[in-house]
RNA sequence: CGGGAUGUAGCGCAGGUGGUAGCGCACAUGGUUUGGGACCAUGGGGCCGCAGGUUCGAGUCCUGUCAUCCCGACCA
């Protein structure tokens, strides 16, 4: 199917068009050639707005690199998208050296091309909808598998194109139903994504691997401490992936890691062993027992006086409209991912007590394995469990003594708990390590998902159709400079890594009334641009310690202060990072510059 | 979507029991200052989120609504 005013000549001239206008404004022109203070829009502030909770996002206002417009909308201000274009220059030098082509795409998306991947409908509330003039739909695209394939579609038909890499940096839209952290979570955000076109499997491999060498490369310029973890690829179909985590604790997903072997994932995807059990219990036989208003495992703790551990808890969920039973010991977490895996459903949401009565007979907090109807998954740890204690499945009553074993038959034994702290690695059995991560880039192999759906298909060798192979790999560029932020600053503000520093050098004259003073910076100024520095002048009249506590909130790496020994041609030196600072003669500035922004 | 909180000047906040709206910072002008967020004087800036209601009178009381943030649920 064509999409209208997408044919294979109209995107291609829409390329010519957009392209060189999108690349020089973002490529280039970093800034323009002004760089006075006392004409630059840099609202700093004094105070945290009450808007903001993490460091990351308190001090990107305060700083004065970007304003809320909406929840989960915001708009970069000069020295903001300054930081901004460097990140995506970085993005775009590291794509561009594993061969993938830049390109952009509309973020203005008509229904039909997500209706014929289901996508229009699975989507759902996070998509934003709107209608044209005569009544169409129309979305904001959240992500552009479909309208990439579509291009490839009708752009490839040979395998001597192949294999190909196409990627955009460009707003994605998606209303979050909770934005949060401001850039870190929100509605409107800037992504690189890419989709890798292959032949086969061992192809698909290949370009999955440049995206890790570049997203690897990628983060290392940005001098971030990350990791790259296993990922869920359950929902999107598909053979793996993985995820690049930068290590915080305000971060979203949980990271399970061994330091013994290196193994990582995020808890969603990470592996429980299945415990080893001892037979020298004996087992005892069932027993009913009234346990009035006793539903929690709070309260059945209380009740029993023992620990949630020798309670096996069930929940009961419905899986696109089947209502299942997913038992756990009593302390775990059940990881919905993992269940939704098994069970291969859209749609895993809680069951109502309505739901939950007719399925056990009871009511909420009295569900067991024994004698359910309906479809029973039980954790692994489960079936090792000796002579614990469930719910009865009549409204007022516990098991105590069940085995799960020699009392139940025909379950289904999967791995559905979440990891935790106190579990062993699933590949070396040393202890797990838990931590917090902020998901800054995420690839992903794909298979035929999508080029299937779409019939994305090429010719071989021998002249018969097959299918293409996609990977798509993803990178929030202003969680990435957010994320920089949450892991360089300090007390004063923002330490930027030179890489992405929105300026490389700040010149700060004491005295702008002092002519010597004046001077001597301008010249400074000028040299140093002359040189290809980039470099900030506050030419503002304002009193030296108002001058040094901005410098240090919007986080320059070098500081440059012209004072006292002004007239002796002599300056201080001062690095951001390690507060190093010392004087020297003016002459020597333009060579030491240039020595700190290739080392630091 | 459930729970909690907050909306008063650009930012941070104060405004018992109703009586013509204030403070600090920021901003403008003048002056004195100039190596770590100066001081003095003068000045500008407000539909107290919005809409109803009670009242002679509402920032304050009542109802509704919108927005924002936090916790949770959810999630390419």
């Amino acid at each position: 199917m064509q999409i209208r005013g997408f044919n294979q000549f109209g995107w291609y001239r829409g390329l010519i068009i957009i392209r060189p206008m999108y690349i020089l404004h973002r490529t280039f022109f970093i800034g323009g050639n002004d760089m006075k203070m006392s004409k630059m829009l840099i609202p700093t502030l004094r105070e945290v707005p009450a808007e903001a909770e993490i460091n990351s996002h308190k001090l990107m206002l305060r700083a004065g690199l970007m304003r809320r417009i909406a929840s989960g909308v915001y708009a970069y201000l000069p020295l903001g998208f300054r930081t901004f274009k460097k990140v995506e220059k970085i993005i775009r030098e590291e794509m561009d050296r594993e061969d993938a082509q830049e390109l952009v795409m509309s973020a203005l998306i008509p229904a039909e091309s997500y209706k014929e991947t289901g996508r229009w409908d699975i989507f759902g509330p996070e998509m934003f909808r709107l209608k044209d003039r005569g009544d169409r739909d129309f979305c904001l695209g959240p992500t552009h598998e479909e309208i990439f394939t579509q291009t490839v579609k009708n752009g490839v038909k040979s395998y001597k194109n192949l294999p190909m890499t196409l990627y955009q940096i460009q707003t994605k839209y998606r209303d979050e139903r909770r934005p949060r952290f401001g850039v870190m979570r929100c509605r409107e955000f800037v992504m690189k994504d890419a989709y890798s076109f292959d032949m086969d499997e061992a192809g698909l491999e290949e370009s999955y691997q440049a995206m890790y060498r570049a997203y690897s490369k990628i983060f290392d310029r940005c001098q971030l401490d990350y990791t790259v973890v296993e990922a869920d690829s359950g929902a999107m179909g598909g053979s793996g992936s993985q995820e690049f985590m930068v290590k915080s604790d305000i971060g979203e997903a949980q990271i399970a890691y061994c330091d013994n072997c290196g193994y990582a994932a995020n808890d969603e995807k990470a592996e429980c062993l299945e415990p080893i059990s001892s037979d020298d219990v004996k087992l005892l036989p069932i027993k009913e027992v009234k346990t009035l208003n006793v539903k929690t495992i709070e309260q059945l703790c209380e009740f029993f006086s023992c620990s949630a551990k020798t309670f096996a808890k069930t929940l009961i969920y419905k899986a696109d409209d089947i209502v299942v039973a997913a038992i756990i010991r009593g302390d775990r977490e059940l990881n919905e991912t993992k269940l939704q895996n098994h069970l291969n459903c859209n749609e895993l949401i809680m069951a109502n007590d309505e739901d939950i009565f007719n399925a056990t007979n009871a009511k909420v907090g009295f569900a067991g394995p024994i004698g359910l109807s309906i479809k029973v998954i039980v954790d692994l740890e489960v079936k090792g469990m000796v002579n614990f204690i469930t719910g009865a499945n009549k409204t007022d009553y516990h098991l105590i003594n069940v085995n799960i074993n020699r009392d139940t038959k025909n379950l289904e034994f999967v791995d559905i708990r979440t990891i935790g702290v106190g579990d062993q690695c699933p590949k070396c059995q040393n202890d797990i390590s838990i931590a917090r991560g902020i998901e800054v880039g995420h690839i992903f192999k794909l298979g035929d998902k999508y080029t299937k759906a779409l019939d994305c298909t090429y010719l071989d060798q021998n002249g018969k159709s097959q299918t293409m192979l996609m990977g798509c790999y993803g990178i929030g560029v202003g969680r990435t400079m957010a994320s920089i932020i949450e892991q360089n600053n300090d007390e004063y503000g923002i330490v930027w890594p030179m890489s992405v520093a929105p300026y490389q050098v700040i010149i700060i004259p004491i005295n702008i009334s002092n002519e010597v003073q004046a001077t001597l910076a301008n010249q400074l100024y000028t040299s140093l641009q002359e040189n290809g520095v980039e470099v900030l002048f506050d030419d503002r009249k304002e009193r030296p310690g108002v001058k040094f506590n901005d410098a240090e909130l919007i986080g320059i790496p070098i500081r440059i202060t012209v004072g006292k020994k002004a007239g002796e041609g002599i300056v201080e030196y001062k690095v951001r990072r390690t507060g190093d600072m010392d004087e020297i003669a003016v002459e020597k500035v333009i060579t030491r510059v240039k020595d700190d922004i290739s080392t630091l």
